[in-house]
DNA sequence: ATTAGCAATGTCAAGTTTTGAGTGCTAAAA
DNA sequence: TTTTAGCACTCAAAACTTGACATTGCTAAT
């Protein structure tokens, strides 16, 4: 490829993912200062090399997957730097007092406002985590809240009712058991510990308040076995005139609620990937770009930031802005 | 109107939820067993009282909003006991073990799904929840956790940094004096009393501690402000045939997202309340129907589950279901 | 009061024409 | 050798045409 066609299919792509239309030659004669001729003799050599389709014989050109890819390899990894506009978000990861849950989530939502496209974070998978700390709170006489506490800094409660025959001190006591018996275990793995512990008979005491107090426990621990995720901004890509189609974004919005993209994003990959169309090995996705980037928590546990749109998407601004996202996400970690 | 014009009128609401398609008068002949033409009178008559309408000059018929009104005044309020087909929210509600919250975010999910509506529910508004306890919970001998319960039993967490310089002990004093002085305060006021408190220097040891920990009580607090409300279903109503036109539903989600439905939802009437189509004062909501239910929480609160979709609803299956799932949700709290 | 019959009306789908942006090729110009 | 002007050709999209169809309103007969 020349120079000149590398700057042609960058002009191609550019102003693709601006317009949705395909590109005549007439236009970048323009902005190349040489003939419409000129350009179509170009144009039909990126046409042969592959990088550039017709939607039909006398259309314009569209970029093809490769030629995506190949922009991406190129020109988008050269200004990955660039985080002029940022400002916004800059705002939200700068504010150090809100909870890193709300911050992600707050990022994720401007991610998604501003390329128009679905955003989902997929947080350490918090099976996990480990148990940092149970607690009782009294609330009265006759209830009480449980809570479980992971070394992540999630909290989950459970009200329970404390019967008259339970004697609070005892219960305190119960409590310092659990936490001896139950800190840094996986939460994945409490339930069978416990069970464990309770079958062999080693903590008598356990047995007792077996069907209040933990199975309370038990039922705080399950929730967080469904691991946290937030997905948002479907609504946005309405806007998207690929959707024009309802069809297709009927076809798209249910993929995304059967779950199917999560095969795609909870990939083993390191860092940033970008899967374009048929690179994703899901059929209903073979017109959808998933941009995602791993980050990394301190105990080694993985998170994921991710974009789902057309494959006309503005990568230039998506890639260093996933990039920029994860990056801060982890630092959020690493604060700790 | 004639029994038989009334008789028409239901069928013609009935046939029209179903099909999406205008009503023709021989359709109408087979099921009342006399000629189109008598039907045709009929409907003309219909029409000229504003029961029906037609949509062009020669097309069937399809319900007015008077037509609307007039069908769920009569029709479907003597229906409202039939809870057959009710099974699958039965079972939620009959789950003992869940959280109240858990409980109602599925039935909202189960109520969009069988109606293809939007749901929403909007939970007794939390800012005039009052403080039922506070906590802070060490996790380490530098960080804790701050923790807000509400009447409700609402938890809200703020994670802090302990400086070496803070006396745990002092500390617990600290938590043991907030607890006095705000227990039962009002979570709107809590921010207020704060400040006249550490103003008026009445309690010193506030003061030395403002910096973290009373600022992160008061980010707690704030939490609690943004009125708990949960919307679901979006994306089912793409399966609404008035949304093949993708600008109506771009026009829908986006006054849903500009948050105006809850100028309608949020407000003072008691009980059940169907507004259809320009019933609703928003402009942008002259095609869709809102049917929300107030409930009542144990402290004089209230709390709305709404519905909102295509004027051509199911009124026979969403009126019952709606009054249904508000019956229950007061129930969760009634057992509290 | 009901019905059969029929002209009139407007939608929808299918087919046709027109328009225009864009291509590919060729031959001349640089 | 590269670039360009010119022109015939292609195809999609928009505009228009047509005919089939459902449905109405009306009239006159039952």
């Amino acid at each position: 490829m020349t120079e000149r066609q590398v700057k042609i299919l960058k002009l191609i792509v550019d102003e693709y993912v601006k317009t949705a239309e395909p590109i005549g030659s007439k236009s970048l004669a323009k902005q190349l200062k040489v003939s419409s001729a000129t350009i179509r003799n170009e144009m039909s050599v990126l046409e042969d090399l592959g990088y550039i389709e017709k939607t039909h014989t006398s259309s314009g050109r569209i970029p093809s997957e490769k030629g995506y890819r190949y922009y991406i390899e190129t020109v988008a990894k050269t200004i990955e730097e660039d985080t002029d506009g940022f400002f916004e978000f800059e705002k939200i990861f700068s504010n150090k007092e809100a909870e890193r849950d709300i911050i992600i989530k707050e990022a994720i939502n401007l991610l998604s406002e501003a390329t128009n496209c679905t955003a989902i974070s997929l947080g350490p998978n918090a099976y996990n985590s480990k148990v940092k700390k149970v607690q009782l709170v009294q609330l009265s006489s006759t209830h009480g809240l449980i809570l479980v506490i992971t070394n992540y800094g999630y909290v989950e409660s459970r009200e329970i009712n404390i019967d008259q025959d339970m004697d609070v001190d005892e219960l305190t006591k119960v409590i310092d058991l659990l936490n001896e018996l139950l800190r840094d275990t996986p939460i994945s793995k409490v339930s069978e510990k416990l069970h464990y512990e309770i079958e062999h008979n080693q903590i008598k005491e356990l047995l007792k308040y077996r069907e209040t107090i933990v199975d309370s426990f038990i039922e705080a621990f399950s929730k967080f076995a469904q691991s946290r995720y937030y997905l948002t901004g479907q609504a946005n890509m309405l806007y998207q005139p690929e959707f024009n189609d309802i069809d297709k974004l009927r076809e798209f919005i249910s993929t995304i609620e059967n779950k199917e993209i999560f095969k795609i994003i909870d990939s083993e990959e390191e860092g940033i990937s970008v899967k374009i169309g048929t690179e994703n090995q899901v059929t209903t996705m073979k017109d959808i770009t998933v941009i995602s980037s791993t980050y990394d928590t301190q105990d080694g546990e993985k998170g994921t930031v991710s974009l789902v749109g057309p494959k006309r998407m503005d990568y230039r601004k998506a890639i260093p802005l996933i990039k920029y996202i994860a990056k801060h996400i982890q630092k959020l970690y690493e604060e700790e």
